[in-house]
DNA sequence: CACAGGTCCTAAAACGTTTACGCAAGCGCC
DNA sequence: GGCGCTTGCGTAAACGTTTTAGGACCTGTG
């Protein structure tokens, strides 16, 4: 007795595979006492409903698709994939969906999602990674499959359905903090600008400096991946210069810890002779510190938005003729130890009063 | 004409289902100029079979499942996940498999696998994060679904798939070359050892010390979880030791940066002053520098593990009663700049000649 | 000429569910 | 007592493939 399936079942019942069927299901048009007699057979034999009949029968996959793409050996694989992947995870768990991951070379992204589609393999994909004008919006919106991206595309017009954390102001509210701090000569360590999130970090960045008559200086922005090499190479570079920068901002854990590392070289410490405000995606394995943060940092737990997306997706495979939905997280600011006003004399230069 | 089927196309062509999908499928007993007919009219259509009545049909699920946990709240999420994922998924793509992940709760993992083998959603699975005496092992054996472990599990008789680095000859050989370099206070900064692969690590560092006729001290011996500031603490509180240790072997990447961040706190360089030898599981976005490495390391690709486990899984699915197979790499010892001969006077502790 | 053995194709039965439709019994109501 | 409604169940047809069992037609051979 492998596996025991409904027909089986409902002749050790004495009743039809449909009473069966509905019983399990819940339908109501099924005596009470018999659907606890059925209720308690299938526990009795441990059956449960095979899935690849259920999908085939109600055509539907009962599925959503994640692409995971970027394997050419020089680019870098999302740090937070694993995390998001988690909190959407948990929303199908619940809901009895399953989810099927996809891992594809860089430039069959958009085949993989035609094939998940005309397979009939998912009832909905979500998207990592926007990019500004992202092509992946119209190829999905062509194939008519139900998606949702995680982040927005700058340069699009026209209406998707996307889960974000409001990049812009997370930056420009710390920008602002460290303006009010003091501080004048501040530093983007940024991510690569192709990268939706990044051009909207430094919006943020650029206005808040805007706001109060300043002008970005072009030697104290830098844009590259975000790995702690590239952060600590950004920071050593700009410390170096004649007028260093007292702040930065860094784009993500790991290039924090890299500008962190920069600044504790020249012996400098962090949070008073420099600041340091970096965006924290609350990943699991890259913590912000135990019980109090270490760095101050805009926050937004990345696994959350993996629930919310997942919500989405599943609301929309149950009305997909629903307009666009879309959710703007805002991040909050976690003062941590990272930051403090501008003392006099600034970084790595005694002031010799 | 949503999505065309295969008795569509047959008709369009004026052919039995039978021959269509034969002709597709690539079975001898099709003329071949036929062949090419219902070739070119698929392409022509872009007709892709549909999943989920091949699922049934053929009463595979051409998929293999893999169950992430360790979702409780307090719990780390492991780093490599997103990393093994993609050399796993590789795999599946170029064989028309597809991978799906459960998101479960810590204490339901086990239901997870139950569950995915009765509902027939997946052919085999693969098991992470092993521990020692691990359940799980007999867990999928009752069950009869293959399986393939990623580690191996100390203190299990029982035989079983899995795929698994040489942790302990690692830590012994990168002890060994401390020991050559003149180190004798060698410190270990473990990952936390109901994970198996810590313990193999400590047994291969503890036995080189003992061929050297050394013994390990237990107060240069830490075991906790693989962060930047557990390894920052540890070896901050290592080396304000009466006798600190010259030389730390360090679990992973992260780990690595904290011992390297309290190292450089001290005004001591690193490679110079203190040695520095971690775990590179080569991850994505945790490089170990970009062409010359930063740190020594015993360097093991996930990656590629997780490419061997799939791989494995699928052999497996294909031979199912074949005995048990394992596999087991050997790490790489790179190195990096990490590492150099002990200094006499040692570590913070000017010596005054 | 009969027959064996290819070659190429078809009809129909799987696979294990869901679901549209139908039907019998029971009940209340005029 | 006939009518309509509800309750509870069964029959059979889907869903879109693969696969088993054959069958028609040709070709060569004795």
């Amino acid at each position: 007795m492998p596996t025991m399936n409904l027909k089986e079942l409902a002749s050790k019942l004495g009743l039809s595979p449909t009473t069966v069927s509905r019983a399990l299901n819940g339908y109501p048009e099924v005596n009470e006492t018999t659907r606890d007699r059925v209720m308690a057979a299938a526990k009795r034999h441990n059956y449960r409903p095979n899935a690849r009949a259920i999908r085939l029968a109600t055509g539907r996959a009962m599925a959503v698709g994640h692409v995971m793409s970027g394997l050419t050996r020089n680019e870098i694989m999302n740090p937070i994939f694993a995390d998001f992947i988690a909190g959407a995870g948990e929303v199908y768990s619940q809901n009895g969906y399953d989810m099927m991951l996809s891992v594809v070379s860089n430039d069959s992204e958009e085949a993989a999602y035609r094939d998940l589609a005309s397979r009939g393999a998912v009832d909905g994909v979500i998207v990592h990674s926007v990019k500004r004008h992202d092509p992946r919006i119209k190829v999905l919106s062509d194939i008519g499959l139900p998606a949702v991206f995680h982040g927005r595309a700058t340069g699009t017009e026209a209406a998707y359905n996307w889960v974000d954390v409001n990049n812009r102001r997370a930056f420009l509210r710390a920008t602002e903090f460290l303006l009010d701090l003091g501080h004048r000569r501040i530093a983007l360590v940024n991510g690569l600008e192709y990268m939706d999130f990044a051009i909207r970090r430094r919006t943020g960045y650029t206005d808040a400096l805007a706001a109060r008559g300043m002008t970005a200086d072009p030697a104290l922005m830098v844009s590259d991946e975000m790995t702690e090499l590239s952060g600590y190479r950004a920071a050593a570079q700009m410390l170096d210069l004649p007028d260093p920068p007292t702040a930065f901002l860094a784009a993500s854990m790991l290039s924090g810890m890299g500008v962190r590392r920069a600044i504790e070289a020249r012996g400098l410490q962090i949070g008073r002779d420099v600041s340091v405000i970096l965006f924290d995606d609350d990943l699991s394995y890259l913590r912000n510190g135990e019980d109090v943060p270490i760095f101050t940092a805009t926050r937004s737990s990345v696994r959350h938005a993996g629930r919310l997306a997942a919500q989405m997706v599943l609301d929309l495979i149950a009305a997909p003729d629903t307009a666009p939905r879309t959710h703007l997280l805002e991040a909050e600011l976690i003062i941590g130890q990272s930051t403090g006003p501008l003392v006099h004399g600034g970084a790595g230069h005694a002031d010799p009063l």
